[in-house]
DNA sequence: ACACCAATCGTTTTT
DNA sequence: CGATTGGTGT
């Protein structure tokens, strides 16, 4: 047995795997086989080591990570598996609060709020407050909250270590924060860590109940995590001292979400008996590409000592070029996309453009549909941050729980009821004298329970009454929930809450609003048949903590645009990155920022980027960015990439879309391009480029077409020609590979 | 209370 | 340049 969980196993990774009884160190290096090391470890505690898989606990830090460790998991144990928790530690967490909820005093059905919620609820604070701060928006104060919590360090040590007035400003606001959420039995993403660290501080009866259950510990991207999870880890391994954590520390991109690289740093001084291995060896990426990324990683001083090293041929030079602005960069990109894969080296889901900041996307998908290029653009608009997503989940939420004030005064006028900012201020500012929530200060005006007497709120007549109706209507809701199942809950919502004929009225985007709606009831339908629990609480916290329904996977030949971070943890056989600038990447931020550390992080972005490539990578940049359009320089970061390993785009200047002229680089000597830190702004010869129009050319490459006389095909490549169109297409029965100009072929689409 | 218009603003990454 | 905020008028 032993055997062959080990086989195929390197010396390294087969140290890793056996290390079972000991507290453990992996520094897994880009594509040196972690997941690997993870999947094969599970399989031998399980069947060398006859640990039951219920002791078993996986702890990741995205819900991608999660799933990819079951399947692959579940896949080598074949599903004798069964039992082993795999899970991000918010949901972790949050299944744990839910469990023991009772004992922190808190609602079982609790909510958990998301960004927009938090900054909703800290904008009414600062509003109620009535301070007014320049320079701090709602964001700089939930950043600063977070980070606090995130550091384990509550309001009220907050306040007292506050130095100035903003501080003294932030804690105020972080009290009255805490008090909201509290009020609206309403937990944010860092209190869901936190409080189940509270939970295990003082309650030694239930973590050692923990303890017991979860005898051997994992943690996978252990340089994404932050203090707080950090201590959790600590207080589950306790026991044992079995805590097997995996990571590399010029993978840890999410200081600014509070993730701690200290943690996988000094882990080997928390755990002086921890074991070691370091993985180094490779897999992945030519030796070009490595080498390229140790050179660009090695100026860094927070980092392990790692070389990596790789078995794999050279490979290809990696390509640098330079457009004048972001459109032809994007130009050069796109074009180049389509070249290799007209040439049939490579298809569009081997390769990946990746950039610092969404924004970037938008040129580049400019570019795909000027040539009908496939593409999926990663996370960018998440689904459930939609508008109408999120204010259905806004009914089911304060129907899970009427005390969530945000969910409530989110929809309570939505669609317009007639309860406008005056009444609201009111039952607002009462509801917080009262210290009650604003459901409970409607029931105490309607269901007569109390002292308030309605005349004493200054409500008018017509707003009495339409608060009335709305109560009305989500006690009818209520009532629906035990009757009815999720999808028939949600669709009767939609329609009587009157937000069917509100978005229909909106004919803008009606259809594209509608179809995210059936999406949502589509989902519950299928949480309802995949789970045995199937509440509207449960659905409501894999809604806000499982989130998108994962990426819409990979299906079907597209081009993927992704920003650096998320590409973290995936790789593709080609890969651009693009907005090697100074300011770009690394991002003007870190630059300005006095604190050193954030240019490492950015270099490690880079880092990141550059070893998801297999066999090509491409670094572009762009003269002149943005409205703006000032000149910027190279990235700093090539400087640390040696000409030897580096070929440069032949692009002096011509028309980009006259020839792939471009695309046929040689190594040459290019004064154009100086990697040195008197680098000169190269003036460009001619005019400032056209404004391309975006034509909508019929057909893209994968397009099925039928021709007079060649009969069926299939289009292979694509080339704009101004306002037409070169196709290639590939038609059947021997007629072979044909150049085509659009206008000309009367081609016909067919399925 | 609501709809529309103007001005401003601030530009990262997200469980 | 775009989205969001604030103020205006009905």
């Amino acid at each position: 047995m032993e055997s062959v969980i080990l086989q195929g196993l390197n010396p390294q990774q087969t140290e890793a795997v056996k290390a079972v009884d000991t507290p453990l160190l992996v520094i897994a290096g880009p594509g040196s086989g972690k997941t690997k090391v993870i999947t094969h470890r599970v399989a031998y505690l399980i069947y060398e080591k006859h640990v039951s898989p219920f002791e078993i606990l996986g702890l990741t830090f995205t819900n991608k990570a999660a799933s990819e460790m079951n399947d692959r998991v579940s896949g080598l144990l074949d599903n004798s598996v069964a039992g082993v928790t795999i899970s991000t530690f918010h949901s972790f967490c949050a299944m744990l609060l839910r469990r023991e909820s009772e004992k922190l005093g808190l609602k079982q059905n609790f909510t958990i709020y998301d960004d927009q919620d938090q900054v909703s609820l800290v904008k009414k604070l600062v509003k109620q407050l009535d301070i007014d701060v320049d320079n701090v928006t709602p964001r700089t104060l939930l950043s600063q909250i977070s980070k606090a919590k995130s550091k384990m360090v509550g309001w009220s040590t907050y306040q007292e270590n506050a130095g100035n007035y903003i501080q003294e400003f932030t804690a105020k606001i972080y009290e009255e924060y805490e008090a909201a959420l509290n009020l609206s039995s309403a937990l944010d993403f860092d209190d869901l860590l936190l409080k189940t660290y509270h939970l295990f501080r003082d309650y030694p009866e239930v973590v050692s109940k923990y303890q017991e259950r979860f005898k051997y510990v994992m943690i996978d991207e252990f340089q994404d995590t932050n203090i707080t999870q950090y201590a959790i880890s600590k207080q589950l391994a306790l026991a044992t001292g079995n805590l097997a954590v995996v990571g590399d520390p010029n993978q840890s991109i999410y200081s600014w979400r509070n993730a701690d690289i200290h943690n996988i740093l000094s882990f080997h001084d928390d755990f002086p008996t921890a074991k070691v291995v370091n993985l180094d060896q490779n897999y992945r990426s030519t030796r070009t590409i490595l080498e390229t990324a140790q050179n660009l990683i090695s100026p860094n001083t927070e980092k392990f000592d790692q070389k990596l090293w790789t078995e794999n041929s050279g490979g290809q030079p990696i390509v640098i070029g330079e457009g004048y602005n972001e459109k032809e960069e994007a130009e050069m990109i796109i074009s180049e996309i389509n070249n290799i894969v007209s040439k049939g080296e490579y298809s569009l889901s081997d390769i990946a453009i990746m950039y610092r900041v969404n924004s970037q996307s938008r040129a580049l998908e400019e570019k795909c549909i000027k040539y009908g290029i496939k593409y999926q653009l990663v996370g960018s608009l998440k689904f459930y941050q939609r508008q109408e997503i999120k204010d259905l989940i806004a009914f089911l939420r304060l129907i899970n729980n009427p005390d969530d004030d945000v969910s409530l005064l989110r929809v309570i006028n939505v669609p317009a009821r007639g309860i406008g900012q005056k009444t609201l201020s009111i039952l607002s500012s009462f509801a917080v004298n009262s210290k009650s929530s604003i459901a409970n200060v409607l029931d105490q005006v309607f269901a007569g329970e109390s002292s308030i007497e309605i005349k004493d709120l200054g409500l008018t007549k017509a707003a009495l009454k339409n608060l009335f109706n709305f109560r009305e209507m989500m006690a009818d809701f209520k009532g629906y929930v035990s009757t009815r199942s999720l999808p028939e809950l949600i669709e009767i919502i939609f329609d009587q809450s009157g937000y069917k004929n509100h978005i229909m009225n909106e004919s803008e985007n009606y259809q594209e609003r509608n179809e995210n709606i059936r999406e949502l009831i589509n989902t519950a339908g299928y949480f309802s048949k995949e789970n045995t629990n199937d509440s509207l609480s449960a659905f409501l916290e894999s809604v806000s903590l499982v989130g998108d329904t994962d990426n819409l996977s990979y299906q079907g030949q597209k081009l993927t645009l992704i920003t650096l971070h998320q590409s973290k943890g995936l790789e593709f056989p080609v890969v651009f990155i693009s907005g090697l600038e100074d300011g770009m990447l690394p991002h003007i931020r870190s630059i300005d920022s006095e604190n050193p550390s954030e240019l490492e992080e950015e270099r490690r972005l880079c880092y990141v980027g550059v070893t998801r490539a297999k066999e090509r990578l491409y670094l572009l940049r762009s003269f002149r960015r943005g409205f703006r359009g000032e000149p910027s320089l190279p990235s700093r970061f090539l400087a640390d990439i040696t000409k030897a390993q580096v070929v440069s785009w032949n692009f002096s200047g011509e028309k980009v879309n006259q020839s792939n002229k471009y695309v046929d680089y040689q190594l040459h000597q290019d004064e154009h391009f100086d990697l040195g830190p008197d680098y000169d702004i190269p003036e460009y010869k001619d005019s400032e480029p056209k404004e391309e129009q975006i034509s909508f050319n019929q057909f893209k490459v994968g397009d099925k077409v039928a021709h007079k006389v060649f009969g069926d095909g299939i289009i292979i490549g694509c080339k704009p020609i101004d306002e037409d169109q070169e196709l290639q297409v590939a038609f059947k029965d021997g007629i072979g590979i044909k150049k085509l100009l659009g206008s000309f072929a009367k081609l016909e689409e067919i399925n």
